[in-house]
DNA sequence: ACCTGAACACCGTTCAAGT
DNA sequence: ACCTGAACACCGTTCAAGT
């Protein structure tokens, strides 16, 4: 291992930030403080909770202090967003263990979403570009290519695996805080089955099964189906089979 | 087909719009006149343009008057949501074809989503439960019936199509109202190409692969995978073996 | 039963002015 | 280079008062 200077990174093609040579002194407003404090809003605000005027009362500022640093309140949420993604580890591939890793990589994504609220609301229409986005999407197309996806089927499967995880764990964030999902879900169960049988027959008769609802299960088959799929994909596009489906 | 009158749907357990006798008077303000009018204004300012001071606007009133009818803004939200469900037609389950069926619900719901802007943002935390969101669920939970699936396996399948719609559509839908995906996509590729490649292989590597974004391929790709997965887990569940992957 | 004007308590952002 | 106060143009929502 050879030690040398990270080489710098030029911005990308689109970047609501101003870059402006930043002074390092460590007294009150920076751009790291800013985003910190702004996180700690955000996750016990949620986004409707989160203000620029919030922020700046957590730093002892006004809030026109903040629009030097972030040029904008989707500056800050921008900034908000890569953090979040640099506080995600992703694994070296290991070609022997890749579907186990991709798993991973999903299940890490899920956790650190239920552990800031709403993130998956601000992601919405961000394209992550920074370097903690670009240094997740790189390994994460190392696991797919150790797994002997092609380019494009590694590209493909990098996007849609995200999207999955966004997509479950959009409905199982929103619904407020975390109140209880016990007397919901039996309020909903309950709902159900006093509906009219003639006109909602499959609701009334599975209504059981609505009030059942273990998240992390549901997941999990949801992530079986998508690296099963992905695994059977990429042997058909080698030419042989998958010697390990449903190995779990 | 006997015809009879439709049996009267009790509110759910959770109802942010007040339930009020419709004096019927079909003048200046409803509930229906209010959301119509409410959807035309989401759908070319987008949820950011959305305000009720905008919708009374465009009914001619002011933005108190939307109170009675509608609760809350998020009320509206709720009202425009059912709608746009309502707009979705589920076919008649047929067992012989449940697999496309399933398909079709899925690019229904996307060209809806593609249709009115940020209805996917919208569409977070949102559980609706009107008479649309019902009949819509209670179809597409026939068609997983008529392919054979468990009753969990209904409701699992059910809940998980959805949200690998709108995960998918998520991503595709912010960026903005449709300002030409080539730019931008050829951007994103010729910056990834110039990262350092010590630092960013596979980014560099395949940077190709990231200007070409067939989202209806991509689309296609994930429900293959998603229903062929659900096939499967159908066939293990009843211990027989699938006898069509892949027919399409 | 329905509608309204006026007001309240908030927003994001700008900008001239300070240091 | 950085910070600030004050202001602008907006919000959602309430409420007394009207018809």
């Amino acid at each position: 291992m050879v030690k040398r200077p990270r080489p710098e990174i030029p911005p990308p093609p689109w970047d609501r930030v101003p870059r402006r040579a930043l002074a390092d002194r460590r007294d009150p407003l920076n751009r790291k403080a800013i985003v910190a404090a702004a996180i700690r809003i955000l996750d016990d605000g949620g986004l409707d909770g989160f203000t620029m005027r919030r922020v700046a009362d957590a730093l002892g500022t006004g809030p026109a202090s903040l629009y030097w640093h972030v040029g904008s309140k989707d500056g800050l949420l921008d900034l908000i967003f890569e953090e979040v993604i640099g506080e995600q580890q992703v694994p070296d591939a290991d070609p022997g263990r890749w579907q186990e890793q991709l798993k991973d990589v999903a299940r890490t994504m899920r956790a650190t979403i239920l552990h800031h609220r709403d993130i998956v609301r601000i992601s919405i229409g961000r394209v992550p570009m920074g370097p903690n986005a670009l240094r997740y999407s790189d390994r994460v197309l190392a696991i797919l290519r150790a797994g002997g996806a092609s380019d494009r089927l590694a590209v493909l499967g990098r996007h849609l695996l995200i999207s999955i995880v966004n997509g479950f764990t959009m409905d199982e964030t929103g619904m407020d805080g975390q109140p209880p999902p016990e007397p919901i879900a039996t309020m909903a169960r309950d709902y159900l089955a006093s509906l009219p049988p003639s006109e909602f027959p499959n609701l009334v008769a599975l209504a059981d099964h609505f009030a059942i609802s273990d998240q992390d299960l549901r997941f999990e088959v949801l992530l079986d189906l998508f690296v099963d799929g992905l695994a059977f994909r990429i042997a058909l596009e080698c030419g042989s089979f998958p010697d390990q489906l449903h190995d779990a």
